[in-house]
DNA sequence: ACCTGAACACCGTTCAAGT
DNA sequence: ACCTGAACACCGTTCAAGT
C-alpha cells in the first residue's frame, strides 16, 4: 500500500482524465488541470498522447469497452440487443461526456465493437444480409442520437446546477407558454414531462426499432 | 442596386456566420473572421448576439426553419414524415455544422418545430397518445444520431481534403484488416462500403422505425 | 443607441533545455 | 527515453472610450 507514484503512462493519463471529466464535465479537462493532477509538464503528456482529441477518444473507448465486456454473450439476441443499448445508455448517464463524444466522433475502436455486437445479434435474429447493415445503422444511430441529447441535458444541468425536477418544470412551463395554434403536440407533451422517465423512453425506442425489424423480416 | 452597406443586425450577422460555416466548417467561425467580414468591432457583434453559442443556435434555427417551411403540409402522413426526415438529412448534408449543432444541443426553437411536425403526423397515422411521445422521440433521436455522424464525416473529409471515394476506400481497408474472429460482421460490412448510399441507408432507417410504429399500433 | 479596438483570461501545443 | 515549463499562437469576451 501507499507505494510510490506510478510512472506516467497512457493508461494513467486516461484514468486521471476520466476522473476530471466525470467530476467537472468536458470544460474541466484542460492540459493545465491534467499536468497539475499528474504533477508533470505538458511535454510529458504529449509524449504519451498525440493531442486532446486522442485523449478524449481513448477515454471514450475505455468506457465503451467496459460496457461491451459486461455483456452476457449467450443471451437471447433480442434481449442481448436491449442489454447492449441499456448498457450504453447507463454508461452515458454516468459519463455524459461519453455521449457527446460518441455523437460527435466516429471514434473507431469503441463503435466498432458496438456495431459488431449489434450485427451479430441481428444476424441471430434472422435479419438477412443486405438489410443487416441498414438495421444495425438504425439501431446504433438511434442510440447515438439519444447519447447526444443526454449529454446536452447533463451540460445544462451541470451549468445551471439546478436539480432535475426543477429543470424539467422550467422546460415544461416554457412549452406550455407556446402558441397553442402552432404547437399543440409540444404543449400536450409538456404535461407529460414531469413524470417522464428518460431510460424507459429510450428503451421504448429500442423496442420500436426491433419491432420494425421484426415486421420487415419475418419475425 | 449597390446600395450602402446594410446596418448591422442579428439577421446580417447570422447570415455572414452561416456563409463562413458553410465555407470553412465550425473552426472557421471566429469573432475575428466575423468582425473582418462585417468590418466592425467585437462589441458591435456582442451588441446583437449574447455569445458564440447563441450565434450558432440562431444559424442552426435558420436552416431548420427553412426545411420546415419547405414541407408540403397536406401530404400523406407517412410520406410527410419521410419528407421531413429527408429534408433534414439534405440540409445537414449541405451544412454539416448544423448536424453537429443539433446532435450536441437541444437548440429549442429549431427542434420544437421538428417535434411538432413529427407528432402531428404520427397522430394522423393513428398512433395513440401515450405512445406518441415515445415514437416521436425515437424518430427524432434517430435523425439526430445520423446528423452527428454526418457532421463527423464531413469534418474528416474537410480536414484531410481527400475525396469521398478514397476516404471510403481507406475505411474499408482498415475494416478488412481487423481480426476476422473478433469482427466478422464489420469485415463483411466493409465490402459493402464502396457502393454504399448514405441517403438511402438513412431513409431505410426511417422506414424501419415507421414499420415498427405500424406494427405496434394497428397499422 | 450603437460601434471601436486594445486588453484580458484562458486555451492547446511546441520546443529548447534538462535528467 | 522521458520529463520540465517558458513561450507561442489563437481563442471568446470585456469594457473604457468614442460617435
Amino acid at each position: 500500500m501507499a507505494r510510490r507514484t506510478d510512472a506516467l503512462s497512457k493508461e494513467r493519463i486516461v484514468e486521471v482524465a476520466t476522473g476530471i471529466l466525470d467530476a467537472g464535465g468536458e470544460d474541466a479537462l484542460t492540459f493545465r488541470t491534467l499536468t497539475t493532477r499528474l504533477s508533470t509538464g505538458y511535454g510529458a503528456i504529449y509524449h504519451h498522447v498525440a493531442n486532446k482529441g486522442e485523449l478524449l477518444a481513448a477515454a471514450t473507448d475505455e468506457v465503451v469497452s467496459g460496457v461491451i465486456a459486461g455483456l452476457d454473450g449467450g443471451a437471447d439476441p433480442r434481449e442481448g440487443l436491449r442489454a447492449l443499448a441499456l448498457g450504453l445508455f447507463d454508461a452515458i448517464d454516468t459519463h455524459p461526456w461519453v455521449g457527446a463524444q460518441l455523437a460527435a466522433q466516429p471514434s473507431r475502436p469503441a463503435l466498432l465493437d458496438v456495431y459488431e455486437r449489434v450485427g451479430e445479434r441481428l444476424h441471430a435474429l434472422g435479419v438477412p444480409e443486405p438489410s443487416l447493415f441498414d438495421a444495425a445503422g438504425a439501431l446504433v444511430n438511434y442510440v447515438l442520437g439519444v447519447a447526444g441529447q443526454n449529454a446536452a441535458n447533463a451540460r445544462v444541468l451541470a451549468h445551471d446546477d439546478a436539480d432535475r425536477s426543477t429543470y424539467l418544470a422550467t422546460v415544461a412551463a416554457q412549452w406550455e407558454d407556446l402558441d397553442p395554434e402552432r404547437y399543440p403536440f409540444v404543449r400536450r407533451a409538456a404535461t407529460r414531462l414531469a413524470d417522464h422517465d428518460d431510460r424507459a423512453q429510450f428503451l421504448a425506442g429500442v423496442d420500436l426499432i426491433l419491432a420494425g425489424i421484426g415486421a420487415v423480416h419475418g419475425r
